[in-house]
DNA sequence: CATGAATGAGGATTCATTCAT
DNA sequence: GATGAATGAATCCTCATTCAT
């Protein structure tokens, strides 16, 4: 008996959860399609599955709830990107397959990708803290510094480096979704090879 | 009486391109701010004054201001980029200049920035046809292929070259506006050399 | 377990009772600052302390609230109105005391002037009974028929009469209310004593 | 030719302002029926005969409509009010005139009384500057205070003697709008010599 | 060519009401 | 009884577009 309602309310609020991931997702899909002004309320609600209504329980606005998308797509990229990162890898081996994972992960959520980089390119940026605006960048911005105090990375401002970095990424990634050019992972061996020639000692 | 006529003509004439212009720049500048979303018709034409019909008279809905403004864009950026290159010059610094013009220009011009980062992140794009697409990307392909024929850069898929090239360009320019990183000529010779670097045999 | 059940009905019915009360009270307050349009079911509940659900076990919709409200602040008024009447009084100054009862009722309860004001002009009233849209008027028109009977007051239609009785209320009151001007006891004799001077015999 | 075009301008701008005062008498129609809240705000514009986007040409909002309404109604009053007005009369006589001049109106204009005790019984009031609540009052309180200084009425403050004035002439007007009253001309001039009694000197 | 008033479809948002717990 | 998440019809408002002048 105890047990059972141990579940239910585990089982409730996970559902609770479920209809604001189903939300979270529904918009994630249509923007990429129709773009954030393309994108009426209505529609993130049918797809979702749930009442115009009831995106307004969870935001209080489409803009809300825009700022909010940001912050959970932000969350589950740096859970992946970093993921299996094995620390124990010389550092030259880490740089690429986080450069990888990076990548990999916008291939295969082109969605993630188009959201932010409308986000960006967007007013919307204005409604996120400074310091929240850099994305996974923290961490990647971490891993970089390492390497320049290790001495494997050249001794430049971390935001040289760091532009370099993501800007190739977002790059690459962009041009494998929008088809003009299928990378393979030997494609993605190479270009990383170019940055790590650039950027090392 | 035909030489008044006359005059009136090239008058209107000219009246009727500084107007189109208006529009573009007033375009340009919402745009930036609010977002494609974010700037009626109404604006425009009031930023740039005329009224809101007159809008109508040069583009046949908004949608085809904006393709037209992102041709408009594209034409005036391919005159600057290559504009003081000297083809004289010894191919890795017109490699650097090249790349240096693009950053610059995206610097001093902003909107310019925003605009293609928003058209190219929106389903625009599918408006424009393929080869459109690549903007100011064929000569700068061309130059890059160039570069590759000569032996001074790496063989490799023209695109992953161009991925290195371009994302830096933006991923930089991005930085700058945004503030977080107030880079200086110095700084940018510094990122060329790190792509050069990469790229180079 | 028999007394623990009979206490918990006293306690259960009490705490009804008191939530009903506490849902008029927050309606009244509401309605006066933000009227009836502006104000939510579900703000009313917060501001009562109850869930929106709740509302409706006592009443099955905004409407019958409102009009129950009505009857609500009917009442409690009626108990107020004649209080303090002294019949053994001679009937000029009960004239003067039911007169300034009213007035100080509604300068003390500026919500539920509001509330009634509200009331009467809007499409609620049609709701109501015709006889209950008199509200206190019954007694104070039992009461001003005998003063005529008893020759104190001018032969008029009871209408004619009441109107500047009433009319004057009201118009004190709201004067009072909305800061024009602060009237004191000595005003408020005065008025009366205008009202009463144009309508004696 | 000339004078054809001149009509037409006059004639466009009688439209104009025909469109406006469409909108206003819509409006007044229907909140007297269906309240504030009642009245949406393409009911207005379906029965003034326009569309609803064009009520958003003449006002920012449903707010400012009626806010500006009021303004609207507050001049049209004034225009009559005083309108017949003999100054040459002697004084008790014009007493009258004018407080039946306010009750007639709002009993040819019951859409007018019962807006204005909306208006006034409502949060709208607080957009209103303190001065431009007083709508007609300020001629009257005028008109009262001559009153007083030349020796007709008691020396009272003028909030007094206006609240007396004032209160009944809503008073009476709404029990014969409601219907259960029918006041004839007769009855009107019994009411006005109840207030001149209490209030002469 | 230019204007800007007028249009009305479309979208964001509110809120009375229901109902499963 | 009490709760409050969910609903979706109804409403306000926006804005691309038209058209008479």
């Amino acid at each position: 008996m105890f047990s059972f309602a141990t579940r239910m309310n585990v089982q409730l609020s996970t559902e609770t959860t479920a209809k604001k991931r189903a939300i979270y997702e529904s918009t994630l899909r249509l923007i990429k399609e129709f773009g954030f002004h393309g994108t009426p309320m209505s529609q993130i609600a049918q797809e979702a599955g749930v009442a115009t209504g009831t995106i307004y329980h969870y935001f209080s606005s489409k803009d809300e709830l825009i700022v909010e998308l940001y912050h959970y797509a932000r969350e589950r990229m740096q859970q992946v990107i970093f993921k299996d990162n094995d620390q124990g890898l010389p550092y030259p081996e880490q740089f690429a397959a986080v450069w990888m994972n990076l990548v990999k992960y916008y291939m295969q959520h082109p969605e993630v990708l188009s959201f932010l980089e409308q986000f960006f390119s967007s007013p919307y940026v204005k409604d996120v803290y400074p310091e929240d605006r850099v994305c996974f960048q923290d961490e990647v911005s971490v891993f970089l510094k390492q390497g320049i105090q290790e001495g494997y990375i050249k001794t430049l401002d971390i935001n040289i480096i760091s532009a370099a970095y993501i800007g190739t990424v977002s790059a690459t990634a962009k041009r494998n979704i929008h088809g003009r050019f299928a990378l393979k992972e030997d494609d993605l061996k190479k270009l990383v090879a170019i940055i790590w020639d650039g950027i090392k000692n």
